[in-house]
DNA sequence: CTGAAAGCGCTTACAG
DNA sequence: CTGAAAGCGCTTACAG
């Protein structure tokens, strides 16, 4: 593997000067059209692929910028990393993809790596603690060391742009589907209960049982702590083995309906008639499961475009309010595993 | 946004010069633990975070690798950049992942783009050209620019280490198992023909109708060209129209599937009664399909770690054999979408 | 153990 | 239009 040829190189074989190369090639600065000429053919020959960290150090700003999802497998976060890389490649720019794994320590490390690598901004879903806010070292790096947009999930009391969609009302419309069908004991199994999202969406939940008169009982919320298969069949178990099972649930989170699936299956039970189901986010197999399923799906590859349209707005002009917070439609998207109208009481 | 402190501003602070600054916060060097510690509490005071463009271009290497994939939705993909990403970030490497989208001329951009970052190496599942070799241009790169693994897709001739799963193998014990339930018109869509793991897969297919006897009928295999939902709709929907369709159907990958889903249940055919089904790829929601999906299942996290295992081993002692190819077994989970046995001809 | 100086490969005033 | 020179922020011989 021998080293990349340097302006240098291309400037001795065209004759001219470091600076003139780089002229010709960086496309900034005026050049004779012979001048030229010489040096694209003797860049072709070297193959010279220009150095952008050298490029980077001089400028002192780079045109990469760094994307932290919580769980690259899950489709959700899946569609926001190829609509992010998607709008910020035309404009030049790369992106490092990071994975925290819903863990804050991750995050903590991956997003200083970031600033280490001097990303222009930083595009982050990120990861609660306990109290539902920033961690205080999070918190020193986002907004005020670089340029940042929260994605999927809003802070409280941070001052930087946030695209989410509309959790409260769209969890409120799936808990009202259920209810209107006969449903009066709904179940809601949530993916780690400090989430921003996951509060907006108990908070449509408890919203709609309100309009409906009927009581919020706690015992029916299940916090599932980890966001994965496995932690969706134990939340959803311990659901059914309920005193008095819900007859509906609404599962928060893609990776859960999967271990709700599982859990449901294991007591063999129906769908709809035993027990009703909507799941959140869509995927591609939910209208050939067993029973389709009725789901909440969020716009995410819009949410990425958004997203990353603001980072690169925000890097141009610095016009961005950074208590811009956009809210995007989710759309309840009805299947049979909701359908079933359920008569006398539960 | 203010500018990040630099080793300047921390050697400042801590009145020792930047050599010494940088050799107790690099960990290179003797430094007196007295000033050690001087440097280390200024840094902390100033938030110092270490440029890696200057390390980098200093050493003339970076810590960075380039991971391109064709389409980081398609969850094998995912889970490949989940498993690169674990395993390189352990050793401080950062990943710059791109999405090919299955379009060569993108390949040969964003490959391209990552030798202007100075990648330390690339792992690539090649796009393919329509002979199904490397297009001159990414050859001029792969191999002889920067250190390169393949995975998912060998490309003959190339002398680049490999890392696929066994297509053939698995692709003859999927129809194999079609075979000895009674089928013998079997239908293959296949993602796009050129592409060497779907060349090896229709091997494989041809070599168990050959083991029993069955004449191959190219009719039955069709090329969905593009590689996504609809590709895998069309394809199918040609197949169920044919003159004498099959009873078994081979569908090559995890999108291609779902299209097949879509075309089956428009016609309104029963799986796998009216016709029995095998996908490639596992994914969670597999077993909960209204008919449970038989697939062969790619341990494409296995890929994933053993690529970058590699990879990294290349970096530091250049000891791996170029003509290495390492090939995985896959699995056939069988569920009932391929369970019916069938009688008579057909 | 510590520092001064050179240099990685670019870009950018500054001259001409 | 072109070139010489400085400098981005590090690391690394080289002295001491």
């Amino acid at each position: 593997m021998r080293a990349l040829a340097t302006l240098e190189d291309v400037a001795q074989r065209a004759g001219t000067s470091v600076a003139t190369a780089g002229r010709a090639l960086g496309g900034y600065g005026k050049v004779a059209v012979a001048t030229r000429n010489r040096i694209v053919a003797a860049a072709r020959q070297l193959n010279y692929h220009p150095n952008v960290l050298a490029r980077s150090m001089k400028k002192r700003s780079t045109a990469t910028i760094g994307l932290i999802v919580a769980n690259i497998c899950n489709p959700f976060f899946a569609r926001i990393v190829r609509a992010v890389e998607t709008a910020v490649i035309r404009h030049g720019n790369t992106v490092i993809v990071c994975d925290t794994d819903e863990n804050i320590q991750n995050e903590l490390d991956l997003a200083s790596r970031l600033l280490e690598h001097r990303v222009g901004g930083i595009i982050v879903s990120p990861t609660a603690s306990e109290t539902g806010e920033l961690s205080r070292a999070t918190r020193e790096i986002y907004g005020s060391r670089v340029l940042t947009v929260f994605i999927d999930r809003a802070v409280k009391g941070a001052k930087i742009p946030t695209i989410t969609s509309d959790n409260v009302t769209a969890a409120e419309e799936a808990t009202r589907h259920f209810i209107q069908l006969g449903h009066k004991r709904i179940g809601a199994v949530v993916g780690r209960s400090t989430l921003d999202s996951m509060i907006g969406r108990v908070e449509g939940y408890r919203r709609a049982l309100l309009e409906h008169r009927i009581t919020f009982d706690k015992s029916l919320v299940v916090d599932a702590v980890d966001v994965d298969v496995e932690a969706g069949y134990r939340a959803t178990k311990k659901l059914l083995e309920h005193r008095r099972p819900p007859t509906g649930l609404l599962v928060l989170n893609n990776l859960l309906v999967i271990g709700a699936l599982n859990a449901i299956r294991e007591k063999g039970l129906l769908i709809p008639e035993d027990i009703a189901l909507i799941g959140w986010d869509d995927f591609d197999a939910a209208p050939h499961l067993q029973t389709p399923l009725t789901v909440v799906e969020q716009p995410a590859y819009a949410m990425g475009s958004i997203a990353a349209e603001q980072l690169l707005k925000m890097r141009s002009d610095e016009s961005v309010d950074p208590s811009l917070h956009i809210v995007l439609k989710s759309t309840l998207i009805i299947r049979e595993s909701s359908e079933k109208r359920i008569s006398g009481k539960s």
